[in-house]
DNA sequence: ATGGACCTTCTCCTGTACTGGAAGGTCCAT
DNA sequence: ATGGACCTTCCAGTACAGGAGAAGGTCCAT
């Protein structure tokens, strides 16, 4: 079982593909600093390993718990260096509940408002809009 | 009692300061249609009346019900048409609400989500995270 | 007549996560 | 050798609502 990683390798269109998105995307998180420069071939096409699809992977399972790419990179940065990022990861996911809470609770404060308003333009009465005001409803 | 309108007139400064803005805005408001062209003094500057305060306030009534500029702007067109925005006003209410109800609904589906992980990272337990993924709480 | 506060236009920048397109190089099959 | 699919780089733009700052003109009081 001599197992030759180089017939791995895995041009980026490849990767993509296998991870769900396109290769501009992957370009992009390369510059972004989210994916490592990947290995050149002799021609200068990139040439990614398998663990690539996995570090992408990750990466959307950030954007799903609904982190930025600043902060994904800053996990990667973290488990790059050699350090476990499970601290991090607790105290961004512990700013990202206490974001969301706060979002859910500015959404349902303006649902209340707007739902109001719209209750009050529901009445079928615009032969009683003041011409001063643009518009009483609002 | 005569009344001199020439002696209302505001600079640009004053009807930001009077409706809470800046002149920078207010000119950025102008040129995206929001606020018709000022009447310019001999020297060039902007010289308003002060019902551009009350459509500056009506602006931000629109900006604190969840409306987009553009959409503030297609009620300013229509009542600076002559007709009444009644109709429409309602329409945006209700577009506004039913996206405010799938907001709601995505963020409180997020925040379930990020709960369970924020639960799962909150084990004090990092020594049997894995090497070879990246955070096994993400 | 000079300083400071105000005004004018102009262009560029912010953050977020990409996407589109141009111009050109490479790989492989026919 | 040629066509098509793939790859490369770089530049620019999307949506949103302004903000920053430069270079210059104006108004008013001292």
């Amino acid at each position: 079982m001599t197992c030759d990683t180089s017939e791995t390798q895995m041009r980026i269109g490849e990767v993509a593909e296998a991870a769900g998105t396109t290769a501009k995307t992957l370009r992009f998180y390369e510059e972004q600093g989210l994916l490592p420069e990947a290995e050149r071939t002799p021609s200068g096409y990139r040439d990614y390993t398998p663990e690539a699809v996995v570090r992408i992977d990750f990466i959307h399972r950030g954007q799903a718990a609904g982190l930025t790419l600043a902060q994904i990179k800053q996990i990667l940065d973290i488990r790059d260096g050699g350090e476990i990022p499970c601290g991090h990861v607790r105290d961004l996911l512990d700013a990202r509940l206490a974001d969301i809470d706060r979002q859910i609770a500015d959404l349902l404060a303006l649902r209340d408002n707007v739902a109001a308003l719209r209750d009050a333009a529901a009445e079928p009465e615009p032969e009683t809009c003041n011409a001063d005001e643009v518009c009483r409803y609002l």
